[in-house]
DNA sequence: TAGTGTTTACTAGTTG
DNA sequence: CAACTAGTAAACACTA
């Protein structure tokens, strides 16, 4: 990477794969879809280096539509005219990254041939319609899920859900998520950021994200809770940073959770952090966080493999 | 006609 | 070193 201080970063190429981008770009969304359009958008306006040579790599990025399972194509309702479709996310795709690079997922995401045909062209076009409908008639989001049948959809939590990212989750393609993740379980929260920072050869969050918001100022700050950098639009609940959680002034450390699930990882009751006491935190972190914790219990019970995933989002007051 | 979507082919870099 | 992933180019079909 090219040293800070040298000329301006923001027209370098962002230290992510066009699978990264696109997925920023529906998660930043409400309605977690998008048409080409808005991902171009997106991505012009928050990396200048895609400013230009647009031909070249929206072209690339259309291959990687259609060419990644990961990514889902959802009929205009005749309600919403306009041209191509809408993409989305496939649910089962959040983990793609866990190793930590942007640039270079773990595995490509590869659906089953019949979960394909049904996955992509019946059942994700049924709960995105079904997502938004319950949207506007502001259902709750654990109702509403389960009327989709997203339910059993471990990594899909329906964001957005009332209008706001209600639940305290943030799938792990959501841009703050992508660009402040926690790397293999290091903890941010009590860690000197200058000591994190000699135990990796690529950027751990910090790095990562001071580099963001030095390459990219539009794209990110720094969150003064966890380390890690959120967009200068929202804080870890998709709410600005300032509303989240200062009433008392002081801030509050955040443990993030090791995204990957490991064979010591104790079960959501046995760690003692997360039985939160309501008293201790403040009104909006308490609702998120109990809702996080309850949706995390519900989804543990019925997936135990996405129990590490699921618990990546989750902030707990030290 | 421009934008969108699909597919094939190739190169380069990374991983196991 | 084979297998894999990402990026790119290009051709082609479809459609608003």
């Amino acid at each position: 990477m090219p040293r800070p201080g040298k000329n301006s970063y923001s027209d370098q190429k962002p230290p992510y794969s066009y699978i990264s981008l696109t997925a920023m770009a529906i998660q930043s969304s409400s309605e977690k879809m998008l048409p080409l359009s808005d991902i171009y958008k997106f991505i012009m306006d928050r990396f200048p280096y895609y400013r230009e040579n647009t031909q070249r790599w929206q072209n690339s990025l259309r291959h990687n539509l259609s060419f990644n399972d990961c990514f889902i194509k959802i009929p205009r309702r005749p309600d919403q005219p306009g041209k191509g479709s809408f993409w989305a996310l496939h649910p089962d795709c959040g983990d793609m990254f866990e190793n930590g690079s942007f640039l270079r997922r773990r595995k490509r995401f590869k659906v089953l041939r019949a979960e394909h045909l049904a996955s992509k062209n019946h059942q994700m076009i049924h709960y995105f319609h079904n997502q938004h409908n319950q949207t506007k008639l502001g259902l709750a989001s654990s109702e509403g899920a389960t009327m989709a049948g997203i339910g059993r959809l471990p990594h899909f939590q329906p964001y957005n859900i009332n209008g706001s990212q209600s639940t305290g989750f943030r799938h792990p393609f959501a841009i703050e998520n992508i660009i402040g993740r926690d790397y293999k379980g290091v903890m941010a929260g009590g860690l000197p950021l200058a000591s994190m920072m000699h135990h990796f050869g690529y950027p751990v969050p910090s790095q990562l994200s001071n580099m963001v918001s030095s390459m990219w100022p539009h794209v990110g700050m720094m969150d003064s809770m966890t380390g890690m950098a959120v967009p200068q639009d929202y804080g870890h609940f998709g709410v600005p940073m300032k509303t989240i959680c200062h009433a008392s002034g002081q801030t509050i450390p955040a443990v993030p959770v090791p995204i990957k699930p490991t064979a010591s990882l104790p079960s959501v009751s046995a760690i003692p952090s997360l039985a939160v006491n309501p008293s201790s935190m403040c009104p909006s972190q308490t609702t998120q966080a109990g809702v996080a914790v309850s949706l995390l219990a519900q989804s543990s019970a019925s997936h135990p493999e996405t129990k590490g995933t699921m618990l990546h989002s989750v902030l707990v007051h030290s």
